[in-house]
DNA sequence: CCGCAACTGTATATAGCGTAAACGCACTTG
DNA sequence: CAAGTGCGTTTACGCTATATACAGTTGCGG
């Protein structure tokens, strides 16, 4: 994300954008009457972007790249999108289409937060550029976005918690879900064994100044894959919650 | 970050650049003989860098700004610094300077593990950027991230819990810390007003396709300030560890 | 003491980015 | 059929990281 190029009356430009974007993302935008018929849809655009980010990561994604997908030039996108921020925001959009159907993952309240978590997690690992893009500066949710929040809350009705403990408890999971893929995200192999050998040696030279962590390597805490990393930390945060139930 | 003006040789780059990004990390660089004193250090680079980045966010932060900030040219900044990303890792290491010293928080896992959340908590809050610097790509980790890792592993070791467990509660520790850090840096004032506006608006006009959301925010549970998010989920983590521990 | 080698900082150049502005042209409606 | 609207392009600007070539400074070995 490079900075504007005239950054004047930035604040006034970002205020009015907003409303635009948001119809933007609510579909709610008035097809033109009398002139010639668009060839692209914004929904098209980020369909391409996503596919584009899926592939080579959202870094790679410019406005340059998506247009020649097109065959059309760079600035042809501005028809329809108002900059790429503003994509950005269609693509999670367009990755977070079918909001989940908790119904099939039992009644309890325990196993559709579970299953609502396997979901988002399965998301995020089909699009890992979903976690950068939405990392970023506080951006609007769209109706979809909104829908998997709608469907975390519902699944926690049922516990008698206040409404303030059950916002808490869906941002803890959420936020779960999201660091676990953030390291998962970072995982790359060869990289990975790389990193390992060369910090390994250091930790060798230095294993006075680390003892906890040295001594947690030698015991295999790393290499080991007997625990599914999602499944533990969701147990834990779920035993919590129900200490918390209980305790009412 | 933007792309590489020359791609190639990218990989082999890339694997001979990392020993010395390590090197530079651990401070094991050893200071030329036959030239001209070095005017700075990759220290006071990054020092330098960091209080930019606090100041106006890290997207602000070029090589230029840096560069400019000493009266010298942006290229001068690489007779220092091998590249951009390097100095994003150094700058992460000046921010956690000053390893954290749990003793003082009292004898129980519990208390400690809790104090280095909150020791965490505060280092995101002070540089809210270190979220953006640490979110990029597998960054290899200086001694003083190892460090502050070393302290969270040290507090478990009384647990009981095996290796393996231990690395994942940590992991879910500092991912809380992290995810909760996330929400505050996108929390603008101005910007999340409108933003709650207009979509409270649409929700309105929408209430039937997110019936729990709406019902959230009648009860109040966005607005209320009753729960300290920190604090809340910590206690929910941490509940369901103890749950774990007296399993075993 | 001198010259070479090593080192610093600068100037220049390249490839890429997002996007503002102006323009020709195709098309649809009056 | 003419009007005029909206599409797509071209051009240009300011910004980014960084490769390369060079000029200036310093200290060690002969």
């Amino acid at each position: 994300m490079t900075r504007a190029a005239k950054p004047r009356e930035n604040k006034d430009k970002k205020a009015r954008d907003l409303p635009t974007g948001i119809a933007l993302l609510w579909g709610e935008q008035d097809q033109p009457a009398r002139g010639p018929k668009p060839s692209l849809t914004p929904q098209r655009i980020a369909q391409a972007a996503v596919t584009l980010a899926d592939a080579e990561g959202l870094e790679t994604v410019s406005m340059n790249k998506v247009a020649t997908e097109f065959g059309v030039s760079a600035m042809a996108l501005y028809r329809y999108v108002p900059g790429k921020t503003e994509l950005v925001e269609l693509m999670v959009e367009a990755v977070l289409a079918g909001p989940p159907d908790l119904s099939a993952a039992g009644s309890g309240w325990r196993a559709r937060l579970s299953a609502w978590a396997h979901l988002q997690w399965e998301v995020y690992q089909a699009h890992p550029w979903l976690l950068a893009a939405t990392a970023m500066r506080r951006q609007i949710m769209g109706p979809h976005q909104l829908a998997w929040m709608d469907a975390a809350l519902a699944a926690l009705e049922p516990t008698g918690l206040t409404a303030g403990q059950r916002h808490q408890v869906f941002l803890l999971v959420a936020g779960q879900v999201r660091s676990l893929a953030q390291q998962r995200a970072d995982f790359d192999e060869d990289h990975n064994r790389e990193w390992g050998r060369l910090t390994s040696e250091l930790l060798n030279r230095h294993s006075d100044r680390f003892p906890a962590l040295t001594k947690a390597i030698a015991d295999g805490a790393f290499t080991s894959a007997e625990l599914d990393p999602l499944d533990f930390g969701l147990d834990r945060i779920l035993d919590g919650v129900q200490v918390l139930i209980d305790r009412a």
